[in-house]
DNA sequence: TGATTTAAAGACCATTTGGTCTATATCTTT
DNA sequence: AAAGATATAGACCAAATGGTCTTTAAATCA
């Protein structure tokens, strides 16, 4: 997963695979089929991780403006210094194989969405205890802050942000809660 | 420059620039030096009218509100249908390349810098005649929509938005202004 | 028209790509 | 220790890559 992630798929070769993987051209390919089958898998993987930490952070049962800000952390954390300049496995594949590529579309799609109404989830949840500025609608904000955290991930590839992008997020659900 | 923006670095073989420049090898080659050559001056230009497109949207002789909505009102628009699932040469030329080629890096960084600033002068602009609702900071906010516009080329990628998208980036300008 | 520059077509090249296959070595397992 | 299964290294392959070069045709200019 890392080397796909490191340098994208086209510009990944299996050199680079077998030297990631450890493994014999023979093995990896009786292993995995063939390069597009290792990288879906890859993209599998990737997608698993990243639910399965938007499954803790915004948990239902946790108070859901707290998860939204260990949501919005996550990924300022995520975009700072080299972590930042290392980018995103999945909006990188989004822009090189998506509509391209029926595999890769199907699961970007859907992990876009599973984020979305996650993230709409808890604002719902925010709103019915009363947490939700006036007039905010929890689709429109769950929008919003997921093309937000997504264009924090583009932008922090050239210049890796730091402290104002923290000031941004904070400013952001500010704007939402009460 | 359509076909790098439609393919991105590594997917555009030689025979495609063929293709859609009309000229032969030798000629290519005389006239760009090489691939690479070609593709900044592809990005160069694909900057460059973001910019041209940005300082008449964003011109500091217009109202500074109306401008933003031009502003995000030209992304919504980029990001529906056809439109939306091309994508966009920056945020895919980001991902792909930034981090390993310096020259792509330092175009790209310059242009979201340029594009940060532009919107926080107009931001700026705004608060100085009162606009902005209490407690909105420019660069903060300036932030906030370039992430906002830069997301929603993302995951227009897969899912052209429509509708849902106006509304969400009216929402966003809402909690904005006054 | 005839000479000279310019561009087109495509043969050609070395390298690299993803992918297969065989021979050798390393384990298991009994 | 012997036999069988498993994985390794790496030779090998066809196709495609970016890039060069020569030959031929077209345009320009005197």
């Amino acid at each position: 997963m890392g080397v796909f992630w490191s340098r994208g798929y086209h510009a990944t070769a299996l050199p680079d695979l077998l030297r990631a993987t450890k493994l014999s051209r023979g093995s990896l390919y009786a292993a995995f089929g063939d390069k597009h089958s290792l990288f879906l898998r890859a993209l599998d993987c990737y997608i698993a991780d990243a639910v399965t930490r938007m499954d803790i952070e915004l948990d239902p049962r946790k108070d859901p403006v707290d998860g939204l800000r260990a949501y919005l952390a996550g990924y300022v954390e995520r975009t700072s210094g080299a972590h930042g300049r290392r980018g995103c496995l999945v909006i990188a594949t989004t822009m090189e194989l998506a509509g391209r590529d029926a595999d890769v579309n199907r699961r970007i799609a859907s992990f876009f969405e599973v984020m979305e109404a996650r993230v709409a989830d808890a604002l719902s949840r925010a709103k019915a205890a009363g947490r939700l500025a006036d007039g905010v609608d929890p689709a429109n904000a769950a929008r919003i802050l997921v093309c937000f955290v997504e264009g924090l991930r583009v932008i922090s590839k050239t210049a890796p942000t730091g402290a104002i992008t923290q000031a941004a997020a904070d400013a952001l659900l500010d704007r939402f809660i009460r």
